[in-house]
DNA sequence: AGCACGCCGACT
DNA sequence: GTCGGCGTGCTC
């Protein structure tokens, strides 16, 4: 019998590779334990999956862990089984996610200095040194550099390769200086104590009583929690601390790092046994929160979806916050939503998974009521009035701007103008011809930035300079009627230019924005420009008038939940209004009948949800069918095509039920070294869906070289 | 991913 | 013949 481990590398590769466990590393490794293995030329570490006995040695050549790395506390069982769940829902090695699991220094950090021998110099001076050899020589003859700096500067695929011989010419030398970090002094996490909930929580009338009971039963249950923001946060942290009455863990998660400081303040109740986490700590107050967070001393953790990697047991209770942030979604680092995600790490830990937001999407609305998942808080009475205007923005300003926020800034109120894109304006156009510039590559108008004079492609973020005139007919083009936040801009500073003005959008400078949102609460500032970016930093209920500018933009774009969207954007603002008879919210626009415009403008969520069910249900997207977005990834465009046109072919033969829509290429991938072509499939309902995933496993297996990932979309 | 290998065209 | 620039296949 030979004791034989299956790792995981932190690799595109969706296979594990079987390696013989030496007798004198038995010890040191377990399921969970990060090793260094051979592969292929190289040495790299490797994630132990499974440690097993075999009678006889496989039938391919089987080589040896090399070494055991530092892994300090090592990760709980259930953990690992999330993690290996989530590799398999997600068609990828179980080490990309196990990588993300390390907490700050768990393993060694190797450094290489490259530095030049004399021998090296004294060829580099000869002259018999030609070429790519020749420019490295020179690159560190007056300085050593590391090799990662190298590879930054010089982008050469073979630079590790050049390294090797030159090396071994003895005309360089690299210098390897592992820094071991020190072996955390950390209490081990204290080992899970039966769960005993009080017996006086069961408060028969209370409308959270299903998630106290699930809590106590400590089974996996799934909530929705809809309703006025004011009203969810009293409620949620209720049920926070019910949680805490038990041993485990509580996870708060956010869709992004700005929106953990609204938490903390609410947070800081529950006293010190809150921390917060998120990709972007520095260094020492990574480990610091870690530290806490690992040792037990902290069990509610604040954080953006990196909290899902904590390798911490148990977890009682997982709160998304705005569930309906479809950053979850768009979450680039992971091949799956977060949402989904997070539910997978609930299911193993047999945790309650909280959804909470005031604008639910609405499939997931449906879907809790149908289940009975749904806690409904309802809304509170909006005080404020609200008007729609036809007017163009430009007509709207010059005619009634004055009348309608100036008094209110001589009074010392606020005014938020929420216009959803930046820059001077939507596109240009030839007056004489008709003519729009348009991005070579992803054939949409580029918009003018008039701060930085240059047109620029709002997909693929390249600029292309100014255009002074059209190249067809050399008339001087002009901004078209879609404007953007610097036109707003622009016009208020003329219109009104006694009170101080701030513009909030992404791109601006970070200082730059601190600065304005101090200026704008301590009422410095009194006038607010801002795109999507500036809706969750701008305080809730401290403005007395709002102006939405055409927020119908964003309806014509080939998305399901293109409504839903708007919707959102426009309620989101409308809750920055005080809550006040003399507040007021003003939308221009063109579709003032547009059901994503009236009832986002009445901040009517019942009457959202029961037009757009309707038209959901007519056109059959989901919740009434299950649609799922598809993405193949890899090297060769030509392979990913190829490989995306088989799949189809494969698809419409096994699933004929399944309607399938693309295969489109993005259109960010000619800038990226990774190719992509995305499909777009309609299943019929959720039975089919555990199929789908096998035959996808197949399929991938299959298809080497191309990854494959799919969300679904609600 | 990262590495080796192999093909090809450009240039001595 | 040699160098650099790809495309391709493989890693227990």
């Amino acid at each position: 019998m030979t004791t034989y481990c299956h790792l995981s590398f932190a690799l595109p590769v969706n296979q594990t590779f079987l390696y013989r466990l030496p007798d004198e590393l038995k010890s040191r490794v377990k399921a969970g334990t990060a090793v260094l293995a051979p592969f292929g030329p190289r040495k790299i570490k490797g994630y132990v999956l499974e440690i097993s006995e075999l009678p006889a040695a496989p039938g391919f050549q089987v080589k040896d862990i090399y070494d055991v790395l530092e892994n300090w506390p090592p990760f709980p069982p259930v953990f690992l089984n999330f993690i290996q769940k989530l590799a398999g829902r997600s068609l990828c090695s179980a080490g990309l996610f196990l990588e993300l699991a390390e907490g700050p220094g768990r393993s060694a950090e190797v450094k290489e200095k490259v530095i030049i021998t004399q021998k090296g110099k004294d060829e580099l001076q000869s002259g018999q040194l030609k070429g790519k050899n020749r420019q490295l020589l020179e690159q560190i003859s007056q300085k050593a550099f590391s090799s990662a700096f190298l590879k930054r500067k010089l982008k050469w695929r073979d630079l590790n390769a050049r390294l090797k011989s030159l090396e071994l010419a003895g005309l360089i030398e690299i210098r390897r200086k592992t820094r071991r970090v020190k072996s955390q002094r950390i209490s081990s996490p204290a080992a899970p104590r039966q769960l005993s909930l009080p017996v006086g929580f069961q408060e028969e009338d209370n409308e959270v009583g299903p998630v106290f009971q699930a809590l106590a039963a400590g089974e996996f249950r799934r909530f929705l929690l809809a309703g006025d923001s004011g009203k969810r946060q009293e409620v949620i942290l209720k049920i926070v601390r019910q949680a805490l009455e038990s041993d485990g863990y509580v996870f708060i998660l956010v869709p992004e790092i700005e929106q953990i400081a609204r938490w903390w303040r609410e947070a800081g109740q529950l006293g010190s046994q809150v921390s917060f986490y998120h990709s972007r700590l520095s260094e020492k107050k990574r480990k610091e929160n870690w530290d806490k967070i690992i040792s037990g001393q902290s069990r509610v953790v604040i954080g953006t979806r990196a909290i899902l990697f904590l390798p911490v047991n148990p977890v009682r209770l997982m709160v998304i916050d705005e569930v309906q942030n479809d950053l979850y979604e768009q979450a680039e680092s992971l091949p799956l939503d977060v949402r989904e995600g997070a539910q997978i790490r609930a299911k193993e830990e047999g945790a309650v998974l909280l959804l909470s937001s005031s604008t639910p999407p609405v499939s997931c609305y449906y879907l809790s009521q149908a289940n009975g998942e749904l806690i409904d808080l309802g809304q509170s009475d909006r005080h404020h009035l609200c008007e729609l205007s036809r007017k163009e923005i430009g007509c709207w300003l010059s005619e009634e701007l004055l009348a309608e926020v100036g008094p209110e800034l001589k009074a010392g109120q606020k005014a938020f103008f929420f216009i959803n894109r930046k820059g001077y304006a939507g596109y240009l156009v030839c007056p004489a011809c008709g003519y729009v510039p348009r991005c070579p590559t992803c054939q949409i108008p580029l918009i003018l930035d008039k701060k930085k004079n240059e047109l620029v492609c709002r997909y693929c973020e390249q600029s292309l300079g100014q255009l002074e005139t059209c190249p067809v007919c050399h008339h001087q083009l002009k901004p078209g009627r879609i404007k953007g936040s610097q036109f707003l801009v622009e016009r208020l500073k003329k219109l009104l230019p006694d009170f101080y003005l701030a513009l909030l959008e992404e791109g601006e400078e970070k200082n730059r924005i601190e600065d304005s949102l101090k200026k704008i609460n301590s009422g410095k500032v009194q006038l607010v420009v801002g795109t999507e970016y500036a809706l969750p930093r701008l305080q809730p209920g401290s403005f007395s008038r709002v102006i939405i500018v055409e927020p119908e933009i964003g309806l014509n774009l080939p998305d399901f939940k293109a409504a839903e969207k708007t919707f959102v954007k426009i309620f989101k603002a409308t809750e920055l209004l005080a809550n006040q008879p003399s507040s007021k919210m003003i939308i221009i626009t063109s579709m003032p009948d547009q059901p994503a415009i009236k009832f986002g403008a009445d901040g009517d969520y019942p009457g959202f949800y029961r037009q757009e069910l309707e038209y959901r249900k007519l056109l059959k997207y989901p919740p009434f069918s299950l649609l799922v977005s598809l993405t193949l990834t890899g090297r060769n465009l030509r392979k990913v095509a190829g490989t995306s046109r088989c799949l189809v072919e494969e698809l419409a033969r096994r699933f004929p039920s399944v309607e399938i829509i693309g295969p489109k290429v993005k259109p960010r991938v000619w800038h990226k070294q990774q190719k992509e072509v995305r499909l777009y499939l309609r299943l019929g309902g959720s039975d089919a869906l555990s199929a789908f995933h096998d035959f996808l496993e197949i399929f991938s297996r299959n298809s080497r070289q191309i990854r494959l990932s799919y969300k679904i979309l609600f």
